[in-house]
RNA sequence: UGGGGCGUCGUCAAGUGGCAAGACACAGGGUUUUGAUCCCUGCAUUCAGAGGUUCGAAUCCUCUCGCCCCAGCCA
């Protein structure tokens, strides 16, 4: 695909402009900076994708770099999820990179701080910080620690590193300027005394660096270009100017801010998502209703449809709320051109075909993907029993139904026409099966003679089939706005976001079906094996997204 | 009411003084052994609003309105 127009977001576009104007030589280096917090979501695919994109797009590197300064929130299976989400994406970033390699330096840092006379060790407790740091509105006042001498910081400082003192008794604090309209700048907090064994570090420190100091430093020793973040940082950004200003860093990495994904029907925050999944509202960081990207997975959803989707809904510092049908639009297009197809019947209705041969079967060929024949071909079998869809069959069918009905003729797909003779009800009046007669003449699904028939439904040999369970998800929330005036969320959560069905009846090559492993099921969706609760004997599939259906549509039924 | 941002179609989003891209959605039509896919066609005389500068303004200036973020020893 060639790109006709030179078009890109801001972000591009100032980079662009660097590299023309070789600022930092024209190299171009990237991070993405998770917190190893938690698990990844769709709207940390945009930031990975982003940064990612540009280090390649101008032929620069893109590092992965824990940001794991707080050990009392971080964990190694976090660190684990990450990379393994970060690779599954489709990137390489080589080894990880972490912020917790660079505390000796970061230690070193703070001290020239302290040298320079722009550091301080306060002794004021949190509460007391709070409250010398003033308001949106007024000024705040200094501390009365911050005139202590150079000597005593370092002494201090150095005891703090030692674990002499308790944790909130002393901080580290920039000298800037208590009487900032900007907060971040009024001497913001550089270390705190944390108590915590780190993932990484053990319990080598009981001292550790705020986000502000940490970031800054290392992207400058990571000889990062283009430090790209969301708009919240942008009251930071003097900050992380002022931190490397004042240091005896290698370079000055600039910061840049974009406005963070939002999807309507979903939340996209760490906080809520753990909600979700501490409250039992899902089964795990992995439920496929999650926009977690392990839960995206384990729905089925691509690598290169979540990358396509980054890149459709483009970059600013606009906030928005993305229409979720934009993603499954991306999800369809890419399962659309890559899913083999296959048959499967949700909700299965027995048809007993009457002048079909007792107790013959025959092979049927259907092709793998109908535009793609280099695909290939598939075998299917049919005989006297089969099973449909339950939704393909209507009694009292209006006219423009191209289905089933009494007296109807439709194709089965890759089979033959059948015509409905008989229905057959049990004692509740309930449709147990259909008494049809098929045209031999039909085999593969043509009428020699010619007359046209509308409709087309998949069915199943009844003789022949896998049974499985299948999971229809619908949305997480039943608003577009989940928060919608200001509730609480997890009392908009759709009551019908999980359908499960236990016995549908699968065309038999399902069983070979590998775990992830996206097909469409025609006329129905796209479902994938669940990696996790399916088994050879039981298995288990997702439906991923369905198909476009107008038909629906016009009928009015829900999704 | 301090500071920092943002307002272009229903939703994203290009556009950087010279006739308002594109995508999704939506509406019509065609092809079709998936009511899918695919293919056509339509969809902002107007850019939050009001003034101003200019031959010419979404783009420049002024004011107004609306929304978001910031008072963690979280990131």
């Amino acid at each position: 695909m060639e790109e006709t127009i030179n078009r890109g977001h801001f972000i591009e576009t100032i980079i662009r402009q660097d590299v023309a104007t070789s600022k930092n030589d024209g190299r171009v280096a990237t991070r993405f900076p998770p917190e190893p917090n938690g698990y990844l979501h769709i709207g940390h695919a945009k930031s990975i994708c982003l940064n990612f994109n540009m280090a390649q797009k101008f032929s620069g590197h893109c590092n992965l770099r824990f940001d794991d300064s707080n050990p009392a929130k971080e964990k190694q299976i976090y660190i684990d999820s990450i990379e393994s989400t970060v690779h599954w994406l489709g990137f390489d970033y080589g080894s990880a990179l972490f912020a917790s390699d660079y505390f000796d330096q970061l230690y070193v840092f703070a001290k020239e701080l302290i040298e320079k006379g722009l550091a301080y060790v306060c002794s004021l407790p949190a509460e007391e910080i709070r409250a010398y740091r003033g308001t949106l509105t007024e000024p705040g006042k200094n501390s009365p620690f911050r005139d202590r001498s150079t000597a005593e910081n370092l002494d201090l400082f150095s005891r703090m590193k030692n674990g002499e003192f308790e944790e909130g008794t002393h901080t580290l604090r920039a000298k800037i300027d208590m009487t900032s309209p900007n907060i971040n700048l009024r001497d913001p907090v550089i270390y705190r005394i944390k108590n915590a064994p780190h993932p990484r570090t053990g319990d080598k420190w009981c001292i550790y660096p705020m986000y502000d100091f940490t970031h800054c430093v290392s992207d400058a020793l990571e000889g990062i270009t283009h430090s790209l973040c969301s708009l919240e940082f942008e009251d930071h950004r003097p900050l992380y100017d002022w931190y490397l200003d004042n240091l005896s860093v290698p370079c000055h990495p600039q910061q840049i801010e974009f406005a963070r994904m939002n999807i309507n029907y979903t939340v996209l925050s760490k906080r809520k998502l753990q909600l979700l999944v501490d409250q039992g509202h899902v089964t795990g960081w992995d439920d496929p209703r999650l926009p977690t990207l392990e839960g995206m997975r384990r729905r089925g959803y691509t690598p290169s449809a979540i990358r396509k989707f980054c890149d459709t809904i483009g970059v600013s510092k606009k906030e928005s709320r993305i229409d979720i049908g934009l993603l499954e639009s991306c999800l369809r297009e890419d399962l659309n051109e890559n899913a083999p197809r296959a048959m499967g019947v949700l909700r299965p209705l027995k048809v007993i075909i009457e002048n079909y041969p007792e107790n013959k079967t025959e092979t049927l060929t259907s092709m793998v993907h109908p535009q793609k024949p280099e695909m290939g071909t598939r075998e299917i079998t049919f005989s006297k029993e089969i099973y449909v869809e339950q939704d393909d069959f209507m009694e009292d069918p209006p006219k423009k139904f191209f289905r089933l009905g009494p007296g109807r003729e439709v194709r089965l797909r890759s089979a033959y026409l059948v015509t409905c003779k008989q229905v057959v009800k049990n004692d509740q009046g309930r449709v147990t099966s259909l008494i049809c007669t098929y045209d031999p003449a039909t085999r593969g699904g043509n009428a020699p003679d010619g007359r046209k028939v509308k409709g087309t439904i998949h069915w199943v040999d009844a003789g022949n089939y896998v049974s499985a369970r299948a999971n229809l998800y619908d949305r997480l929330f039943m608003d577009e706005d989940p928060e919608k005036g200001g509730q609480d969320f997890t009392q908009n959560l759709n009551p019908a976001s999980l359908e499960t069905l236990t016995d549908c009846k699968l065309e038999k090559n399902l069983a070979h079906a590998r775990p992830e492993q996206v097909f469409q099921f025609e006329r129905l969706g796209y479902f994938c094996l669940d990696a996790r609760d399916s088994t050879p004997s039981a298995p288990v599939f997702n439906r991923t997204v369905t198909l476009r259906d107008t038909w629906a549509k016009v009928t009015g039924k829900k999704r």
